[in-house]
DNA sequence: CCGAAAATGTTCAATGCTGAACAATAAAGT
DNA sequence: ACTTTATTGTTCAGCATTGAACATTTTCGG
């Protein structure tokens, strides 16, 4: 409304904000240019990473690590189900949860992509010194904790 | 393959990325919440604040400052013009290109939505001291450039 | 034990994004 | 001038993601 407010790009926290933003949406790009010789995308790299770490994990405990709906993997998984590089099964104890474990073939893939992940993580960052990168870590784990918490508000008092 | 290779999480770096990826997540999931009171989506809100800018830009100069293709483009602007935030003309030299406007009431929901959104940026980060913002800021212009440039090789030599 | 509430996964319509194929226009090479 | 190449925007099929509505199963309160 008021012509005289102080426009975004005035503030330094919101440039360094968007120049996060950009890097992020560019490091994907080029991670999923990276990715096609082993014929996956970005998005199930997360799955297979996730699945590496976690074996035994459930859809839904997938999709909270991964920051999507659980919707979501019900969409993705039976497909890389038929690809042969998961495989989901009941578990004994809760007929409803599918418990979800890497195939022999989804595991290779697995080692291939975070291989070339981590090559272009590092390379893309070597310039910038260790200390920079760990405090950068740093200030984005308190970020997150902070956006987290906003989320869960938002979900308990809808308003 | 080798089973003794070093995982990813062992890695600073790697470790590092992770974090900024997610924060970038949940900031866009947090904005996307907030921006519903004046109906329009992060990605909206990123066309209207380049118009608010740059006002006259093409579609292709705009698609090129967001990294998005151009058939992006095509789909979302004509839903903006229904809705009366912006306006498409034709320029008078080159009748291929589009020129962008914002209507008054578009610059009047940008406006709204550059504060939500600055206010959003400065609440969660205002607890990271300046320098740290700034040379976060720096280090990732910095991965820009680097990332930007392996793009264009990758366009120029088509393996 | 039984009915209400919660958790888990699925389906569906809607949006956003991509890359490829296309049409129209402009610029360059001859 | 005229053919070729490049640029700009459009269309389309395909995938990722979301949120709402739903079915099944579990858990909890009585």
């Amino acid at each position: 409304m008021n012509k005289n407010q102080s426009l975004p790009w005035d503030h330094p926290r919101f440039r360094s904000w968007i120049a996060v933003a950009r890097a992020c949406q560019l490091m994907q790009t080029v991670l999923t240019r990276e990715l096609t010789e082993l014929d996956i995308k970005p998005p199930h790299l997360d799955i297979l990473i996730n699945l590496y770490r976690f074996e035994g994990i459930s859809q839904q405990e997938l999709a909270r690590k991964l920051l999507v709906g659980r919707s979501n993997m019900s969409m993705a998984l039976p497909l890389m189900e038929k690809r042969g590089l998961i495989e989901r099964r009941g578990d004994k104890q809760d007929k409803r949860v599918l418990r979800l474990y890497l195939t022999a073939e989804g595991r290779s893939v697995t080692e291939a992509a975070m291989g070339i992940q981590t090559a272009l993580i590092e390379r893309t960052l070597s310039s910038e010194p260790l200390d920079q990168c760990m405090a950068m870590a740093e200030s984005m784990e308190r970020l997150i904790v902070t956006l987290q918490s906003e989320i869960r508000e938002d979900s308990r008092e809808p308003a």
